[in-house]
DNA sequence: GTCTATACACAGATAGAC
DNA sequence: GTCTATCTGTGTATAGAC
């Protein structure tokens, strides 16, 4: 699977994600027609990204927000009860979001080290169809509540689970090398964080997604893979 | 070498630090008694990384910083000329000491896998040493101007080359396979920047220092050695 | 649903006494 | 060298017209 495939079978966009917002976030959003929700939304969500790329969530003001949108401060009260809300409302979806999607990757496939191919390419292909929410999520969840906080802590445990336990799996099977797996999911994992945190690093160097998610395999397996199944 | 080993031998610390901030901005700070301005500088810095570890540079105020060091508002501008000036001497501190150890770690070796071994040991203790600067250089670059966040851009650069070079040099020598070595190199950066940016997981699982680097190398060197050499 | 106008809290920074 | 007091701009948020 290549990153074209993946993003014609996963086939979700921002705007999917903005019309989730709206219908979970019923009870704080003040606007009651979907389309112009979600519309909206979508704008906001693009703005937020766009301008705390640069200057981060705390350094971005609401006049600001109200600038790149277009809408007037009171409209965007109207969408959001107030800054932090609306950073807890973008982080809460970015986790469901990635929850759901590498849940779905893992399941598909039986055999340990397929399934391991799946969940690694998975994951960088979703960071790059949705980088803005993955770069996002991880340079300010340091605003959030401490609760919030721990949810984030809590995905990152979740999905460093799923590679270890694909990895014991393999162990069993004879498929990989013996060793300590919760180390090495996390080293996994500091690769794949690398794609979306230093873009401008593989943007410059003319590394696409697919070569990078090649070699991260290559590395993932010439150090998991047991002796006996290297020529597989 | 194993970091005990490594903090003894490199034997600098915060103390060196302020002192060479004093030394080296007398120009913008107004205290001329080395020792006060010396003191006062690490409880500054002290204060900086305790707050901004959950806050972000930006939500510091200087009235927090003004709480946490004890100092006055206008005591603390006798240290630095503005808010953004005292990230930007932070932010040049720590590159200038970051090259200035790699550099040292590299030359002290000739045959490329032990350079190899030297380098990644030396910037994951130096790491765990300047823990604070670390993780602040990171999370912050991105509030400097665009010519501060181009010189964390070229030390990024910097210190991959000296990856890439080691590894070039060992597939000259037969010791390491042929391959993107570029790629590679980032692998690697991508490894030991997880140390530092996400210590609360390796706390929390009682890895040390020591185990991380070890598993690192480990990695590296499953995907680096040529096969011939695999039982150095 | 969106706007303008405004409240009022808090930011960074400085002056001048000690 | 350090303090207190204060200036001035900007921040988030809301009220009420349209």
């Amino acid at each position: 699977m290549d990153y074209n495939q993946f993003k014609k079978r996963y086939a979700a966009s921002g705007r999917d994600i903005s019309r989730t917002v709206f219908l979970k976030n019923q009870g704080v959003i003040r606007i009651k027609k979907e389309k112009t929700a979600v519309i909206n939304l979508d704008k906001i969500f693009a703005a937020v990204f766009s301008i705390t790329y640069t200057k981060g969530y705390q350094a971005m003001s609401m006049r600001d927000l109200s600038l790149k949108t277009g809408m007037s401060l009171g409209a965007l009260y109207a969408y959001f009860p107030g800054k932090d809300e609306l950073l807890a409302i973008m982080q809460t979806q970015a986790q469901a979001m990635v929850r759901g999607t590498l849940e779905e990757f893992s399941n598909a496939q039986d055999n340990p080290l397929e399934k391991l191919r799946a969940v690694v390419k998975a994951h960088i292909f979703l960071s790059e169809l949705f980088r803005p929410w993955f770069y996002f999520t991880f340079m300010e969840a340091r605003n959030l509540t401490s609760k919030g906080f721990d949810a984030v802590k809590s995905i990152e445990e979740h999905t460093q689970k799923i590679l270890s336990d694909i990895l014991v799996a393999g162990e069993k099977a004879c498929v990989f090398k013996p060793g300590n797996h919760d180390l090495t999911a996390c080293m996994i994992k500091a690769m794949q964080q690398e794609w979306y945190l230093k873009r401008w690093k593989y943007t410059k160097q003319k590394i696409s997604v697919d070569q990078f998610a090649a070699h991260v395999l290559e590395m993932v397996e010439g150090f998991c893979l047991a002796p006996s199944c290297e020529n597989i």
